[in-house]
DNA sequence: GTAGTACTACTCGGATAGTGATTGTCCGAGTATCAATGG
DNA sequence: CCATTGATACTCGGACAATCACTATCCGAGTAGTACTAC
């Protein structure tokens, strides 16, 4: 899996407690110590997704385009690491013998059926976590963050 | 994911219909129309496991290590896949301000705990489901498949 | 006829190239700010 | 003093390399079978 899924979700994380500021991908990567020109590109991932809104020029930056608690730890995966499944099926059966060409065995081998049962259960289970479960989580285990991280932006030199 | 995982799991059902003989990669291979020496690679990671065992020279090949009912779709994406999470947490909080750098992150984090929470359901439903399971789903939606395969691995000529 | 032996053919196993995706970097387009200038 | 205009500095956005894993291939080590030879 991508990299830039974990800076995505940190990002956001970062950034719901930065309301109606845009932040530049520059302070954004300095926080983390991360490649800035390579976090811009991830970032770039969540603008087109809708999940970040982006600004030009001076003052600029991105912010989050819509509540947390609708933004998902799916969207974001998908965002930045693509729709595809995991496991693709190649639809080896169609080479094998007694095979017919016209059939679809992404739907009908039964192996395929079993490992998109799986990966149906792991996006279940990330679209159920949404940005805001994970922000109140770490508010409640680490009152201070937001606190410390609005100050820790505050007092970077620009 | 490797794509040598839908290449084992289909060729250890096929050799589930086989028992007691050892197939060569050569012929395995020659049923899907695969590259016979990428495959020997992937049977050889299974080998590797303890999934199948395999003998040299004539007459010699692959069969199953142990019954179908104890080989898990896990098992064989670990074997192949290797045994890593796709999501792997690399701390990026260390760098951040106010971290510890003698915590791990991988526990502590809450980004890393809900994607290694999303990963243990997908592997629980691959460790729920067996060769055997695949194996007594197709013999149920087409009964011909395994007296079919058997004449076709007989008829092949060598 | 039978036992021993050398040969042959076949298989796995790991070491070796080729290719595509992920990672990382760079420069140009656009914009808001600021300063200077003229009324 | 205030409005206008031009320059400037800063940002995103997409185009351009480098690195790594996956894909694909090949040849050597080992083994079982077979045929031949000698007794």
């Amino acid at each position: 899996m991508n990299e830039g899924v974990e800076w995505g979700m940190h990002t956001c994380v970062n950034l719901s407690w930065m309301p109606g500021e845009a932040l530049p991908a520059k302070k954004l990567a300095a926080f983390y110590e991360l490649p800035t020109a390579y976090l811009n590109k991830q970032l770039q991932a969540l603008t087109r997704a809708g999940i970040l809104s982006s600004t030009s020029g001076p003052k600029g930056g991105f912010q989050l385009a819509r509540p947390t608690d609708r933004i998902t730890l799916l969207d974001i995966v998908v965002a930045i690491d693509g729709p595809d499944e995991a496991f693709r099926c190649t639809e080896i059966l169609k080479a094998g013998p007694g095979a017919d060409p016209r059939e679809d065995y992404r739907t009908t081998c039964l192996i395929s059926q079993a490992m998109r049962q799986a990966e149906l259960v792991y996006r279940r289970e990330l679209a159920a976590r949404t940005i805001a479960d994970i922000v109140a989580d770490v508010e409640r285990q680490f009152p201070r963050s937001p606190e410390s991280t609005r100050a820790w932006f505050a007092n970077l030199k620009s």
